[in-house]
DNA sequence: GGTTGCCCATACGCCCCCGTATGGCTAGAC
DNA sequence: GTCTAGCCATACGGGGGCGTATGGGCAACC
């Protein structure tokens, strides 16, 4: 899909990016003690050499890394179902991508596993703290008082982190294929109670699970 | 009681239990590669001379830390709540005690974040089976048929492990004293549904958290 | 008091990673 | 052609963990 990495590049040079992109698919996969120098650039087709012209050492490769992560997980994500209008589908939206693009949910379990690092730290709580802001006024935007409204963000918010986490551990507790949109609906369904003020918008049932793929990628 | 080790010990001999439990021990505060010999070693006071005595190896170590998680795992936490003869406060007590216990869920976070090791893969997938089996039973001596038995199971675990996350990444999305407490009862209130022989939606909750009166419930 | 077995210390070689020092190669500026 | 800047390779020292080899202390036992 979008250039990610390869082994041998057509590049003749790499840049600071490069680096940074590879030091998140590592983590990714093999968590934060993953992101080395020597092996990262091995990977590269490089040498250390290339890595300490770019970078002043391991940790600043490490911030660069989380400020793509943090960038992408804001930019891509939530832009993505921002422009949905309804705060129901917005919701709604969010727990099909979480469930569909297990990429990047896998990619925050590989990074909050490492919150002992300060700086990993830091950025999974921005991370986390505007995901749940973004619930937050979603579940406002249903007519929830601001208590309740945070209860039921956090509440969603971790459903979803904990399906995230299932579905890493023991796949084998997920169901899949229509087992799975059954599962999907109950939670969506128990998670977006109806109960808030009543804000109209539409009396009937709103609360349809439309069912739309949208093709995986981050 | 139960001696969360010390650097020195009057003890003038070491056993592999006591080694098994220093790797847990490290494990629950640095992840996967805490759990090295040398460190332990010095943490015990002893040389590696001594764990080479003990142990072949190692992975030997890992293996008995492992056994002697999935042992406590299911002794002590299942076992004290099993004898709860309500299955909703057994569901309850399941929650009340993650929620306080913060410290083995930090533990099972420790251990999960490596799954990426074959050997602690196969550990954290019995672990979370038992759990989720137990979670299951529960609802279906809730009167739940098997398939929504385990869906409200599932759904429930994911919550309680996003709880858990939530609370190692970012502490300060989760309340505490009283809203928590309320936090608590909407999730109870939520996750046992009493409609286990229809299928139905928009239902009420009239179950009521009794705090500490098991309810007559049924 | 010598022998045996348990428990551990010391010392070594190995590997892998970090960071630095230094030199080489290439492309463009002039 | 020379100079310079960007990009990288090579080589080195240091650290830390793994596993092994070997020996020493200390009990119990005979």
């Amino acid at each position: 899909m979008s250039s990610s990495s390869a082994t041998a590049d057509p590049k003749l040079s790499l840049t600071a990016a490069d680096w940074a992109r590879a030091a998140l698919d590592a983590m990714a996969a093999g968590g934060l003690d993953a992101v080395a120098v020597e092996p990262l650039a091995r990977r590269l087709g490089v040498t250390k050499g290339s890595f300490y012209w770019h970078f002043q050492n391991r940790e600043a490769l490490l911030r660069a890394a989380l400020e793509l992560w943090e960038r992408r997980e804001t930019e891509d994500v939530l832009a993505r179902v921002g422009d949905e209008a309804d705060p129901y589908q917005r919701i709604v939206k969010v727990f099909r991508e979480a469930n569909a693009g297990y990429r990047s949910g896998r990619l925050y379990l590989a990074i909050a596993a490492a919150e002992d690092n300060p700086l990993v730290n830091e950025f999974v709580q921005r991370v986390s703290a505007r995901r749940m802001e973004y619930l937050v006024s979603c579940y406002q935007a249903l007519g929830f008082e601001d208590v309740r409204a945070r209860h039921w963000a956090r509440f969603a918010y971790a459903t979803f982190m904990g399906n995230l986490q299932i579905r890493r551990d023991s796949p084998d507790l997920m169901p899949s294929g229509a087992p799975f949109n059954d599962y999907l609906k109950l939670m969506i369904k128990t998670l977006i109670p109806r109960e808030a003020g009543e804000k109209s918008a539409g009396d009937s049932h709103p609360h349809v699970v439309p069912m739309h793929r949208s093709s995986g990628h981050s």
